[in-house]
DNA sequence: GGATGTGAATGTCTTCACAGCT
DNA sequence: AGCTGTGAAGACATTCACATCC
């Protein structure tokens, strides 16, 4: 397939909401500068977002919106549910288990991970915290794609080796660490003081 | 001041961090070519990115580390602190209150707001969360200048609304809503489900 | 008539490559 | 000699504008 950017792959996951939310209030038809308004980008934008993956469209009348959610969904990979699991029990870790948006996309954490013997063993959102020593075969014997990493900085590197090692292939980070993984393993960072850091810049360079 | 990208800011934060921790070995003097290593991007692309600001560094040599990242937190806006309030005392809420990247990097959690009775009055890292009807009157006195969204969704509007009235200029919304705001006030949008949408895609697309 | 799909034009970001200091 | 700083080239992303089809 072409290559696909960064950002029409997250425009996508944009439309993907609103077309639910349009879906809910039982509209049937979109046109592309409908989405363009909700999602802050232009008509041109969303088409050519589209037409990477094919033509949906009816000319003159715009996209049914069943039929492009179902499209999109299958782009975006949601047509599946994903076992996820997530390495470190601490806050962040413990606000994401039951962050209600994972679940309704199809992204079901199964487990959680800690090396902390004070945390292993305590009950979190239905899940028992699971000893790290248990990763490796846990993962052989119910293998999961996506992991996510909720460790602290040091730790981060190690945890992501024995997650690569055990067959993962997808990996949500939260430590402020850059992450060395094989070519065929996608990492996606994310860092809250850095996002911060832009709303800084912004407010100091006006 | 020319218009900065959001990539050079992006990396400009990783630059930082990376000189602290050179730093703190003791390291004086670093190549743009081993900020790149750490940063997985190219040396040519550090010295551009720096050079939108400035010329910090000595040919033949490198770049200091103390003085760089002085420059760098400089261009951040990173030389104050900030008072940072918070609307929405939800799991993620209490992840961010007292994560400790904030603090770190001077951004003061000064006040917490929600509506639910059942919240309002509880202690939270040592801060009282306060009813939502105070926000304004707070805010009158104590002026933010950035402030975190973590409400629902359907809130998330009328919440931010009510900061910009006060004279909020940043916004860093959880919330998976598209926010209106006057063109000088700042939003940087953080969706967690979106995250994961961009693995599933990459798994789904190999 | 109305909205899509898409080449072509424009704009933005990254990489190259080398002159210029230290 | 070594590494920065930066125009110029190249790659990539967005916007324009219009032929095409419902």
């Amino acid at each position: 397939m072409r290559k696909i950017s960064e950002s029409t792959v997250r425009r996508l996951s944009l439309y993907l909401r609103f077309l639910e939310h349009f879906a809910a209030q039982g509209q049937t038809t979109i046109s592309s500068a409908e989405l363009a308004r909700r999602g802050g980008t232009t008509s041109a934008q969303v088409r050519k977002d589209l037409s990477f993956f094919g033509s949906f469209g009816k000319r003159g009348l715009g996209y049914s919106v069943s039929e492009l959610t179902a499209r999109i969904r299958d782009i975006l990979g949601l047509r599946r549910t994903y076992r996820v699991v997530l390495v470190g029990a601490g806050r962040i870790g413990s606000a994401l288990v039951q962050y209600p948006g994972f679940r309704q996309r199809g992204f079901h954490v199964a487990a959680i991970y800690d090396k902390d013997p004070k945390k292993i063993g305590s009950r979190w959102n239905g899940l028992v915290v699971r000893d790290i020593r248990h990763l490796d075969g846990d993962l052989g014997k119910e293998p999961s794609d996506i992991a996510i990493v909720v460790t602290p900085a040091e730790s981060a590197q190690e945890v992501v080796d024995r997650l690569v090692h055990a067959g993962v292939k997808a990996i949500l980070n939260f430590a402020p660490v850059q992450l060395a993984v094989p070519a065929d393993v996608v990492v996606k960072s994310v860092n809250m003081a850095l996002e911060l850091e832009t709303l800084s810049f912004a407010l100091a360079n006006r």
